[in-house]
DNA sequence: TTATAAGCGAGACGGTACGTCTCGTCTTCAT
DNA sequence: ATGAAGACGAGACGTACCGTCTCGCTTATAA
């Protein structure tokens, strides 16, 4: 979250609770304001605490906001509800609720739009928020082969290849119909898109498997 | 792009000019600067314009910015290569091509971030830059139609259903890779993605066609 | 008092009323703060004016305080009381008067301590308010020498030199017993400074022209 | 210099080569940051002590400075040389020495300036460094009064305003002529200004004894 | 040809937030 | 209990932009 020298035995030190305070007010100043309104100032008022507490511990908003925000999605579940088109339908729909809070979605864009002009922040957002949840798409591939409703990949290069293209396409999707298209990721539309994902993925396999 | 009341017949008319060199000046500011770090003044500047030349035009920032990005994606054009599959990879390798360039990533992710919170920024946003790219997708869909490569639409909410989501996924998957994943979209990526797109596509039809 | 590029002549212009509203607001803020909790964004907020403005006219702090506390002294006027000593007794009485002010001895022995480092400084506070008092010194002393209390000096030199030390000697020991004795300055003492300075002045011209 | 309580017996004692150090490293501070960016967190610093350990001792900047200052002027003394108007050159020109010296202007005038707006702080000065060197006014006039340079004082009140006045013109003076004037108390200067007083004195002694 | 009207560059205006600095206090561990 | 270390709440600093305004000037149409 953020670094200090490693070993200061000596001097206060810092409050414990005061991270909590700020990322929660961060977030509630994300739904009231937006990214754009958002002032680190604000922010500290709102968790009764300084300025220079909030910039001894963070570089600056980006940061600030990637943190708040990646805590939103640690909440996400793989169901177990017995095939993988069912998991996918309903990881999926648990992505869309949580993008669909304006601290989510408000505070997540900006940050990936100011990423890409800051190699680090980028880092610290895939290592924050997109690597973390990938755990999603490989525990709901084992279960699948599990059940066997995947054949085993023989190849880990491949297997890797294709996980990311699973996260770029429900990720991408997702958050391309919540934010761009403006318009509802409701359960007709995960059952369509889950459908075209899944025998699209079938298809290719078996293609892959054949070549 | 911005309004004037209707029926200003006397005074000095607004200089053509100058609106090409705010927008030239904006694209060169994003590219230098960033969307967080662009400021109008020095939009005003590069151009050679007062800042109330600037404002007289636009309302803000982030209007200008949807203007300025939003000519980017009108070179977008259909390659007519003779087969749905390579169609599409080709477009879609024009259009990572266009989100790669610096002006276009930093400018569009920041201004879909704003319409979180703004509808009339969304609007403006769909008008200009997405509903004007729908046209590849039903082109591409007219194409392949009329080459035998896909059955007719028989309901048109359906089609336009399918239309939807075929662009969500295309853009949304391609966006994620370059902007988040950030790894590039090369013709592996494309191919890959489009055979699952495509299979899927098929699949689908036929399921839906037989439900 | 501030400077700007001679011919500027486009823009607009700077707002005259400024000035004098955020000269006088410093001067209250001198009265009830003193210099060293006297904040620039106060006297901006005093004088109903923007910080940037204040910042645009003056340099910073010790600036605006020594042209705020000058234009104090301008109302210092020799009064024709008919002899030197008379004369003198009622402009040191005047000066002490103003002295007594707290926005004047707040303010002008704290950038006096601040020109103690910074030659700008005291070569604005030279020229803002000792140099045009001096002029009561000289003043006094060619009436002095018309009513034949004081001989004409022969030498320009010698005049300088004396006008000076008496300037030295006035000042310091008004400003002395007000700020660090802490006394009033009242007639009797008025009266026994100015005899001793008038005295001490005769015996060192006769012992002067003698030697 | 700072209280304690009167009886703490217990305890580790405080110690006593940190308060040396301290007003050591204010007074180095003065030389190279002036008194209005003399911070007490340098000064802690440079002194090897914790801020603590600082403001356990002395109440703010301003007390600090005035202690670290008045060690300055305990070095003056009157010296013998025979004739009264030597003495008083004598004692002017190492005042003046003293005052040249950059911890002297910069942290005197400043206390002195803080002064006008604090009672205890003024009363600080006063027992500090004016009152303290006093006694070379009172010391003087008992040698030239025992060489018979001087009329013995028949009143002890007109003694007392005497001495007061003459402390306030010597020191008003040189202050005057060092800090605002911002010229050098040469011995030429010294000369023409001790045969103003002294005659002065002489003359007014004269005059209230004939009165 | 003159009036009227809007656009134009320049730059000052009242605001707001920035990120940094110093203040004087508090909390920890070690002496 | 004192000391060094350093975090803490508070608040001023001087700067940068914001979006508006006021200038004097230019460039049009309409009278």
């Amino acid at each position: 979250m953020q670094s200090r020298s490693p070993a200061s035995r000596t001097g206060r030190p810092r409050s414990a609770t005061a991270d909590a305070a700020i990322l929660a007010a961060t977030r509630e100043a994300l739904v009231e304001l937006g990214w754009s309104k958002l002032t680190l100032g604000d922010v500290a008022t709102r968790a009764g605490v300084a300025k220079t507490t909030l910039y001894r511990r963070w570089a600056g908003k980006n940061e600030l906001v990637v943190d708040a925000v990646a805590e939103l999605f640690d909440e996400l579940e793989l169901p177990d509800s017995g095939s993988l088109a069912a998991d996918i339908e309903g990881v999926v729909l648990q992505f869309a609720a949580i993008l669909a809070r304006p601290e989510a979605k408000s505070g997540l864009m900006a940050v990936v739009a100011e990423a890409t002009r800051d190699d680090a922040l980028r880092e610290r957002i895939r290592a924050s928020v997109v690597d973390r949840q990938k755990r999603l798409v490989l525990e709901g591939r084992s279960r699948a082969q599990a059940r066997g409703e995947l054949p085993p990949e023989p190849d880990p290069a491949t297997a890797s290849r294709t996980a990311d293209l699973v996260f770029d396409m429900v990720a991408g999707a997702v958050v391309h119909r919540t934010l761009v298209s403006g318009k509802p990721v409701d359960e007709a539309w995960v059952r369509g898109f889950t459908l075209v994902l899944l025998r699209g993925l079938a298809a290719e396999a078996a293609h892959t498997a054949a070549g």
